[in-house]
DNA sequence: ATGGCCTAGCAACTAGGA
């Protein structure tokens, strides 16, 4: 099983950049979306469609904003949106697929960048999502939580451990709770094959920071550690340019 | 350097992002 995930940055600008051909070079089983900034009538859902893809979409109530989805080749057993959480479920952050033996979630953590409220939100989120999951996996057990967690884990997930250290997505906290979050039974699925540094999904629009590859790694495919010996291959796909973020996959052999 | 730059709402700018 292929599962690819990609923070498009707004579905419907991917779309102008060749997200569909994009899409049909991969052939993922399960594609999950981040940030689709649309609702499903603002585009035609039938182009996902057409390449075989039974769509769930979970936009934000907010115009324009945040917004999740799952497309899938396999029609899922149960498809479940939010996590029970009376601001959060408004805001498109959470969707669910479960299939025969895995049940897949695309994630959209917030972004603490725009100030002391918002990294309280991000904090929030974080708490409650962590308790979310784990009662989640009294029932579910093999998960893949798939998304932008908008948090570097490592010094080695960002290009300038340094300068960035008093930054939202690398702060203390943040990557304390990354530690926590693997600790408790999840796997890293991109980092445990490959060790080496340089491996970014997000660049900043300014400053020509892509080409010089000036980023950092906030995307991530997590699976519970009952899939571990399930993992065959993982990949970052850093020369897609759809999104400032790019794709990850993960191939499972389940 | 409290920027840089992009998507989107909605028709000149602002919100949000990390």
């Amino acid at each position: 099983m292929k599962i690819l995930t990609y923070n498009v940055n707004g579905i419907r600008a991917a779309l102008n950049k060749e997200l569909l051909e994009f899409l049909q070079r991969e052939d993922a089983d399960v594609v999950c979306f981040q940030e689709i900034k649309a609702n499903p009538d603002q585009f035609d859902e039938g182009v996902f469609k057409e390449l075989g893809y039974h769509c769930y979409w979970f936009p934000a109530e907010k115009k324009g904003y945040s917004g999740v989805a799952i497309l899938s080749k396999m029609e899922p057993k149960h498809v479940e949106t939010g996590c029970g959480h009376e601001v959060f479920d408004h805001e498109g952050r959470v969707i669910r697929a479960d299939f025969e033996g895995i049940s897949v979630m695309s994630v959209y953590f917030p972004s603490g960048s725009s100030g002391d409220h918002r990294q309280d939100v991000k904090y929030e989120f974080l708490n409650f999502f962590y308790d979310y999951v784990h009662r989640l996996r009294q029932s579910l057990n093999k998960l893949c939580i798939c998304g932008d967690y908008n948090i570097c884990h490592r010094e080695i997930d960002i290009h300038d451990p340094v300068s960035n250290k008093n930054s939202s997505g690398f702060l203390p906290e943040e990557r304390e709770w990354m530690n926590k979050f693997f600790d408790s039974g999840f796997v890293d699925t991109f980092r445990v094959l490959h060790p080496e540094p340089d491996n970014y999904t997000w660049w900043s629009f300014r400053a020509n920071a892509r080409a010089r590859n000036k980023g950092w790694r906030i995307d991530y495919i997590s699976i519970s550690d009952v899939l571990a010996d399930s993992l065959v291959e993982s990949r970052i796909l850093p020369d897609d340019k759809q999104s400032d973020h790019c794709a990850s996959y993960a191939i499972l052999d389940i």
